[in-house]
DNA sequence: TCCTTATTAGTAATGATTACTATTACTAAT
DNA sequence: ATTAGTAATAGTAATCATTACTAATAAGGA
């Protein structure tokens, strides 16, 4: 948690990483411990839950939250889009160029159905923005040693 | 769940539906209970669940499958965007006409500082739409008063 | 008013994810 | 190589959202 914590190579996440990496399938942590399981019999639930969580805060490896479905994961961090089926869960890569993302594109690209499609934007919203500028204040007080956090 | 159940007006499910009409905060099942346990003072969580469920498929209410996060409701059924603030959760209407959808539209639209987007597509994949073809002809052989079922 | 049965309150169960904890095993300094 | 410090692990418990179950209640049509 501190900013001078030295992560550690296991065994364990090599071979997560390694496995993730095997596949195009969007796996579920459940799914990718029974995979690793093969290799590492002992490696428990948990350890591959921790060290997905990690690989993806470090940006090795992306976190898919599914709307109202299981998480997912993805060893192409690079971001993209995704499209899931809407009877077995199955979730495939998407290869649009983003930006002109409509429905026909998607219908020419793709061997799908596809039956409609969700957008869900992410940011800050007004109130939190005020909060996040009296913080940053009070930090330029004691020290100003951070980079640009806040954008536009 | 046959075909010929009637639906009651319980006075539970007018009182759900009255709150959640009253607010525009895409509040969640729990927020909502916690609203309608004002003037019910017995009402228990699982009816809250069980009739925004029951509203939403009839199509009164819409539900808000929210990436990563609980569970949201709608009183406003029509299909529109929304915009999720990354630090409190909170949950807001985007006002724009689908289709030409991108960032720098909500950027002109909205209050909130947009970091970025995801889009969800949904639809039906290769495979599944083999089974439902040949769940279809088993169908057409023994009856076949059913509507258009698969389009395209 | 009287049935039929959809719906309820209350509570238990489930499923995904996170937290805890004693033990293990990297890594760097002696 | 030995030791000390401390990430990381296996195993398991706890949490949180949601769903399932069940005996009792109450719509609402006859
Ligand atoms: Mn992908
Ligand atoms: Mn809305
Ligand atoms: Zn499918
Ligand atoms: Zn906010």
């Amino acid at each position: 948690m501190d900013s001078k914590t030295k992560t550690r190579m296991t065994y364990q996440r090599q071979v997560i990483l390694e496995e993730l990496a095997k596949v195009t399938s969007h796996p579920t942590a459940y799914d990718l411990h029974k995979m690793v399981n093969k290799r590492l019999p002992k490696i428990s639930l948990g350890t591959v839950y921790r060290n997905l969580e990690l690989l993806s805060e470090s940006n090795e490896i992306q976190r898919l939250d599914v709307s109202g479905h299981q998480r997912r994961f993805d060893a192409n961090a690079k971001d993209h889009h995704h499209i899931r089926c809407i009877h077995c869960s199955r979730v495939d890569d998407l290869p649009i160029d983003t930006t002109s993302v409509l429905e026909d594109i998607v219908f020419r690209t793709s061997e799908y159905t596809v039956l409609g499609h969700k957008i869900e934007f992410y940011g800050i919203c007004p109130e939190c923005k005020v909060k996040e500028q009296k913080h940053q204040e009070k930090d330029d007080i004691s020290k100003d040693k951070n980079k640009s956090k806040t954008r536009r």
